[in-house]
DNA sequence: CTCCCATCTGGTCATTGACAAGTTGCGCGC
DNA sequence: GCGCGCAACTTGTCAATGACCAGATGGGAG
């Protein structure tokens, strides 16, 4: 921010703090539009530098990606971490993909991603090791439940409830309330003892 | 080289059945490498036309990746309408996402769609209302569980177990067994009167 | 003060999506 | 059985893009 980019006329040879000012206005094209409308040289273009600027901070387009995917990894990382029980993990894991909508789709689209990246996979680390505490969490008193499959059980509830939400296809059922208040009420259903629908096949 | 290709006889100006052969390779590439690795001129050489045939059948892009998306909504209606009950129904969901994972990933990417389309817009009714139908199975005396909860918990659970599955988060969690298999024990865990690993907070 | 080198510039090339205008030949109407 | 409309396909073109390269710049270490 101690750039004078309010003033376009005096841009200094060096911006500053190009990197980040890249990743945000990546942020912002992404959040809008999805990572298909991302254009490195519109990038470029708005953070006031050449065409060829960002290839020095993130190589190519997966460079980028893949540093905004590390990024994302560590802030979900972070907000698991506050979590006091899963069911508010799940919470926190939904208001992530709320708050940080392109991190979000970034992190699980590895086919855009640099997936040998180190900063990436130390970056996963964190956050799955987050998402295992917080399952861990869990009074492991579930006799015939796997921990394992707990897991897969809470992490695919809460990332398939944030994926429909931001695809805006729980906005019917949303009717205008909070996504996170009603993750809350599902999560409540199936997790609660005794309260699950019955799928009645025994 | 006006090789007649390997497909029967030489080719012709009219390639016969070129809409299904540029869906055919299109679908190939997305399932191997994403819908971001899609290149019209190269389904075109790949089907041996000029690089502007394919957009007599789908106009552009969105067009093609929409054709995609509803073909891909039909399937999953279809897939869905043969299953039983809610969870079978669940492993059906994710049955389609392993075998047709290119159609799959499109469905819910909204921001590659042409998103007014009619065609689209009819084949999503055609799966949700197969969805609905699949949750309106469940015997209605879940007295506390709203039938909108349960769709959205359903759903959700489906759509985040197929999801991190297509993306390679579940491999360690899997380790080597059948994903259908997997799903159908964590629906199990979760969808059967106090079985349920509780969070404890009440 | 000087020099190193991270940062940024300008240029280039192949590839792509989209559009425009022309060509081919299937099949329908007569 | 025959011409003709129209869908299917063609070639040509243009602006935009990602990636790469050699060179200019200037902040800061020594």
């Amino acid at each position: 921010m101690a750039t004078p980019r309010s003033t376009p006329s005096a841009r200094p040879y060096h911006h500053g703090d190009l990197r980040r000012a890249i990743m945000s206005a990546a942020l912002e094209t992404i959040a809008a539009d999805g990572p298909a409308a991302l254009s490195l040289r519109d990038l470029a273009r708005r953070a006031g530098v050449s065409h060829a600027a960002p290839a020095h901070h993130f190589k190519d387009r997966a460079g980028l990606l893949t540093a905004i995917a590390a990024e994302g990894h560590e802030l979900l990382a972070g907000a698991l971490r506050e979590a006091e029980d899963l069911r508010e993990a799940g919470v926190r894991y939904v208001r992530f993909a709320r708050e940080h909508p392109a991190h979000f789709q970034v992190m699980f689209a590895p086919q855009l991603l640099r997936t040998g990246d180190v900063e990436l996979i130390t970056a996963q680390a964190l956050s799955d090791a987050a998402l295992r505490d917080a399952v861990a969490g869990v009074p492991a008193r579930d006799r015939g439940v796997e921990s394992r499959l707990a897991g897969v059980a809470a992490w695919s509830l809460a990332h398939g409830f944030a994926t429909l939400l931001l695809a805006h296809n729980l906005d019917d059922a949303l009717g205008g309330g909070e996504p996170e208040e009603m993750f809350r009420e599902v999560a409540a259903t199936l997790f609660r003892p005794g309260a699950g629908p019955d799928t009645d096949t025994a």
